[in-house]
DNA sequence: CATTGTGAACTCATTCACAGCG
DNA sequence: CGCTGTGAATGAGTTCACAATG
């Protein structure tokens, strides 16, 4: 099956789901797991565990289910996060700060290696994680130099457009976008959107409307 | 048409967009907009745009489009931003400080009302916002005193799951969760989930097989 | 006559159901 | 016997295409 198909978004995203789930078991000491029990951690229907998987491999055993190690390991491969991969923030304000400090995002090999903004006041000084931030207009050097893969946007919403292009510019072409501006990006560049108030609108909504799902 | 229709959360999600970039298009001076331009400017389909908002009514002008104000005000009455909601933030690391004082989230109506941690050092403190910050013991009590209708969860992931049930338990039937663990709540709870590593394992699947979209 | 509103067609994703296999 | 792997069936969401209309 996993020659020339095209792979659901949707599944990725659970990929990564299960791979924090196998962490957990492995953790807990678990050895296996079937589709049934993965699918009940993460909420999802146990035939969809398996054809997400279906689409990369056969990885289980019928009639005993997966090796937690082993599928973590294979999932690692399937993400690309058996690597590291290089961030540059821009925008050191509280939240680019809580970023270059994050302790999830190193454990699971992404490390930020430059930090940037654009007041007088914060270039030069150390950051959280007592990393120099740097000048805005530095970018492109140091995308060049520090090996930079994917550009990290908490700046506000008026100046993620321009950091988008620099990121461009400088042949960055992963964003994750942490401001709610919605930036227009050629088609080599991808964008993922993390937008606090989108979400508390949904609750809003869904609190209104007294819905579940 | 909007009767008893169910409405997809993807829906909800794109009138959250529709509505900010109405509010940029207002100040910008702009009257009306058509499906097509609100369309582009969210990079979605505009006859997508036009089946959102009939789900919810007639909103449109035929030949003219839509008046921007008012299609703003209809949307804010259906995602109910039409009001305050009240917002309890538990763990006040750097990413709960951020919210605590992050302007988008009041300037659209989510206050943060009261802030939470079970760190003795921090407790009885000022958070950034000038808040006090509470022992996470007091939830319970806060939650009816302040009318908190949303919970936050900014804690490690070891946390997120006794935070999650300390909020249902005091009848707040609304999460929003930063942490990385999957939290399991009963059916009349809602959850979204906001969770940076998930986003970045995309962009690291994405890159390494060179796709777009 | 430009643009909405919407049934119908289509595409994509999820779930079922069972054959296949250790 | 139990659980995986997967084609087929179902369901959900998106886009098309055009009639309706200010």
């Amino acid at each position: 099956m996993r020659k020339t198909m095209k792979i659901p978004r949707a599944t990725v995203t659970r990929l990564s789901l299960y791979y924090r789930q196998l962490e957990l078991m492995e953790f807990d000491g678990y050895r296996t797991v079937s589709s049934e029990k993965l699918a009940w951690l993460c909420q999802v229907n146990p035939a969809q565990v398996r054809k997400d998987l279906g689409y990369f491999g056969e990885f289980g055993v019928r009639g005993v289910g997966y090796d937690v190690r082993e599928l973590q390991n294979q999932i690692k491969k399937i993400l690309a996060i058996n690597r590291e991969w290089n961030l540059g923030v821009v925008g050191i304000g509280k939240l680019g700060s809580a970023l270059l400090q994050h302790r999830n995002l190193l454990a699971r090999g992404f490390r930020c290696v430059a930090a940037f903004d654009n007041d007088p006041e914060k270039i030069g000084q150390l950051g959280p994680s007592g990393i120099r931030i740097r000048d805005i207009e530095e970018l492109s050097r140091a995308v060049k130099e520090l090996n930079i893969e994917i550009g990290v946007i908490t700046t506000p919403a008026s100046a993620a457009q321009y950091v988008a292009d620099v990121f461009i510019e400088a042949d960055v072409n992963a964003i994750l976008n942490f401001s709610p501006a919605r930036i227009q990006v050629p088609d080599c560049c991808m964008v993922e959107n993390i937008d606090f108030t989108v979400r508390l609108d949904i609750l809003a909504y869904k609190l209104h409307h007294e819905i579940n799902s």
